[in-house]
DNA sequence: ATAACATATGAACATATATTCATATGTTGG
DNA sequence: CCAACATATGAATATATGTTCATATGTTAT
C-alpha cells in the first residue's frame, strides 16, 4: 500500500468514497461523514450572510443594548431618559445607541436639543420575544 | 429661589412633577420625560432575565457558532465533520461546542470515539430564521 | 453673541472572547 | 496492554468590546 501521507477513511457514508478526492480508501481527513458533511455544506448560506446574521445577534448579545431595546418597546425615549432608566452615564448610552443605529435596529428623530430613539421595525420585537420564550421554557 | 444643587425640570410629562422627588419645579435630573420613563421602567423584566437573554443571543453573535448551528439544521454531526465544514481546527470547534452545550443550545450523543452534536430544540431555528428574515428584508 | 443644555464622539482603559498549541481523557481494535 | 484515534480542556495570545473621561457639535433661550 502506498499513500503514506494520507489517512485511512473511517467513515464514508453512503457514497463509500471521499467526495473531495474521490478516493475509496484513503483521504487527507479522517472521521468524516461525507454525505452528512456534503449535505450541510450545500445548504449553508453564503458566509457574508452568516456574518451579517452574527452581527445582528451581537446587538442583542449585550445586557445594556437589550435593556435599551426593551425600554423602547413602550415609547420613544431620548438619551437622558434611557440613561435614567438604565442608571448609566449619558456617554455609555449614546455609544450603544450609535451601534444600534448603525445596525439599523433603532432610528432617531431630532426635536430641538433632544434625540428621540425608537425601534426600527417589528422584527426586533419578534426576535426578542422568541428569545424570551426560550429562556422561560428553559427555566421550567 | 433655593435648591441650588438641583436642576430645573425641563420635561415633566403629564404629571407635571418629578415622580422621583415629587417636586414640581426642581429635580436631581434634567431632561427626563417622567411618564415615559416610568412606563418603560414598570414594563421592564427583571435584570437577570435580560442578562440571560443577552447570554442567549451572545451565542448567536459569533460567525463560527452561527455556522455550527446552521450546519446542525441538516443532520447531527461529529466534531470532525464540523471542523471540516468550517475549515477550522478541531480544538476551536470543540471550544465553541462547549459554549453551545453550556447554553443548552446543542446536545451531545456519544457513540464510540465520536460525539454527535445536534440542536437542542426548535426555538433555535426560529430565532435563526427570524434573524435571517430581518437581514434579507434589510438588503432589499 | 453667549450661556446652558442635549447629544455625539475620540481616546484610553479594563475586560471579555476566540483561536491556537499542547496535552489530557476516553474509546476501539489488535 | 498498547497504539491510534476522537474529543475535551487548560494556558497563552491576540483581538474585540464596553465604559469612562474629556471634549466637540449642535440647539435654544436670553
Amino acid at each position: 500500500m502506498s499513500k503514506p501521507e494520507k489517512f485511512k477513511i473511517t467513515h464514508k457514508g453512503e457514497s463509500e468514497e471521499c467526495i473531495e478526492c474521490q478516493d475509496k480508501e484513503f483521504c487527507d481527513e479522517v472521521c468524516i461523514h461525507f454525505d452528512a458533511v456534503a449535505k450541510a455544506k450545500s445548504k449553508m448560506p453564503e458566509l457574508d450572510t452568516l456574518f451579517s446574521l452574527a452581527e445582528l445577534f451581537k446587538m442583542f448579545g449585550d445586557t445594556t443594548r437589550i435593556r435599551i431595546m426593551c425600554a423602547l418597546f413602550e415609547n420613544e425615549l431620548c438619551v437622558c431618559d434611557l440613561a435614567e432608566i438604565l442608571g448609566m452615564g449619558q456617554s455609555a448610552v449614546s455609544h450603544q445607541l450609535r451601534l444600534l443605529r448603525t445596525a439599523n435596529l433603532v432610528k432617531v428623530r431630532r426635536e430641538g436639543k433632544s434625540s428621540f430613539y425608537s425601534l426600527d421595525d417589528e422584527h426586533i420585537q419578534k426576535i426578542y420575544t422568541m428569545g424570551l420564550e426560550h429562556i422561560l421554557e428553559e427555566r421550567k
